[in-house]
DNA sequence: TATTAATATGAATAAGTGTTCATATGAACG
DNA sequence: CGTTCATATGAACACTTATTCATATTAATA
């Protein structure tokens, strides 16, 4: 009967800790993980990932999108400011005009595996 | 004065119809647009990001979970559930213990490449 | 300078989402 | 069978967010 007897600490949950120490030891800082959710949060979104399929192809301006996805200027205004917080675009200045591009080809290779998955 | 008259279709943007025309070949169906836009929807939340990193680790069961994050058993199973969802984690009963793990090794290649991308 | 086109932004509203709390299910075990 | 532990789920609440509308900015041009 003295198996199931709790040591001198209390006995808490059936956990595995060699489980919980190994994991415990890989795991990224809580910020990095906080940044990683925030980057797939802005990913996470119709007409954004519409606008950054389209800029994969070529560089765009607003108006080019707005075409494309057949939206008011300013929702795809908005969701554009959401794309430079999260670093996923740059634009540069043309006269009248503002051409946005992909801030680098990470965000190619993500829709690339994110592709995969989806087709499955 | 001629040279801007509009054609015989009215004059619209000043779009650039010849990007236009070559997204518009080369974008997927909305419908897969918007089943990655769920994929990352899944992924872009810091608990789920957790639990995934946790996961890409070892098999690890709710209640190692919960340890590990520190978080009610409860809210361990809503955000799971969002997960078994999107088809990101798979389950199998041992006893009264049920263990969760990835469902493939997409999420792995889609986690490297979010690390680079907010490592820099 | 006044006007117009392209883009950006603030406020407001409607829809979505994560956690907690209470409760339910499901399996082992006395 | 009744209890206990592990997990799941429904409802509710607080919080976030995407679009629209109105308005501001910025650049070209008459």
């Amino acid at each position: 009967m003295a198996d199931h007897v709790p040591s001198d600490v209390c006995q808490e949950r059936m956990v595995h800790p060699e489980n919980l120490e190994f994991v415990r030891r890989e795991m990224p800082d809580f910020e990095v993980l906080c940044d990683m959710a925030d980057l797939f949060k802005a990913l996470g979104e119709r007409t954004r990932v519409r606008i950054l399929f389209a800029l994969s192809r070529t560089e765009l301006c607003v108006c080019d999108l707005t075409e494309i996805l057949g939206m008011s200027s300013s929702a795809v205004s908005h969701q554009l400011r959401v794309l430079r917080a999260s670093k996923l675009v740059t634009f540069r200045r043309e006269g009248k005009n503002v051409f946005y591009r992909l801030a680098d080809d990470h965000v190619q290779k993500i829709f690339e595996q994110a592709l995969e998955h989806v087709r499955e």
